[in-house]
DNA sequence: CACGATTAAATCGCACGCGATATAACTCAA
DNA sequence: TTGAGTTATATCGCGTGCGATTTAATCGTG
């Protein structure tokens, strides 16, 4: 393995990553959802009104490239509708479905088994997400997004 | 977004993981690698011997079917042979062609590189790795592998 | 109003990442 | 020794993730 402190860094961020798709996967599996497709549910759980596919990739950090097809697939799944804004028809709106909004109800108990499943404490969980998220903003900054 | 403190910790953790990539792209495009081959590459460059599939499986926590297409790739390249075992049939052992041990002084700068983009200290890029790998042993011992 | 520049999504190609399964080789107990 | 069970790798299918490109709509400046 490598001995340099960054590779062992980003190698310990990446299978924890891995680890931690794996762990929602049996919780999402009886929901028939994919973890990037639960995290689009979750911006939308959370949206008063219908965001656009550019304003959901902005939340995840995904190009639309990405997002497309999995809201694509929710929409297969008849949980959200998608349909090109009146105002600029360059948009699309995404909406939850009354199906896709009752499938909140389901996914409620998944955090609370997650945390769990982590071991770690709320305060702990908090720390490294907020040192992720400063990293995450310096990454993006020197790409320019 | 969800509020709950495990899914923003979670999708800090899989947006950090995207960023990382992204980091890595650039200085990788030059190599012609992909950061899991990179990734591999970095398990045979520490390696005495010619490791298996199982072994580098085993360092990077990915599964054969995700790591033979990387080899094989990483074969394509010229940068690694794949040979049966003699010893035992079934292993598949990965060697480092000269070519592929060449490599390793155009990569050498990259780990630098990262750290500095990270604009991080040594010791906070250690102490999150610690704090991750706890985090990736635990939901892999949840789990059984 | 015109028209080049910008913007938002979608499309395409490629490389993962993994579950399920297949295949071949090894192990071990009857 | 043999054959059932185990192990190591490979194969297949599906869903990402993204760079590059395309298409369509809007903007901005003359």
């Amino acid at each position: 393995m490598s001995s340099s402190p960054s590779d062992m860094f980003c190698l310990a961020l990446y299978t924890a990553t891995n680890a931690v798709q794996q762990t929602y996967r049996p919780l999402l599996d009886e929901l028939g959802l994919t973890y990037p497709q639960y995290l689009a549910l979750s911006v939308l759980w959370s949206s008063p009104s219908a965001p656009t596919v550019g304003s959901i990739g902005a939340a995840l950090h995904l190009e639309s490239s990405t997002l497309t097809p999995v809201l694509k697939r929710l929409e297969k799944a008849g949980l959200v509708t998608r349909h090109r804004d009146p105002n600029d028809e360059r948009q699309v709106r995404i909406a939850l479905t009354d199906t896709g909004r009752a499938l909140a109800d389901r996914a409620g108990h998944i955090p609370a088994c997650i945390v769990e499943r982590t071991g770690l404490s709320l305060e702990a969980l908090n720390t490294l997400r907020h040192d992720l998220t400063r990293l995450n903003e310096r990454l993006r900054e020197e790409t320019g997004r």
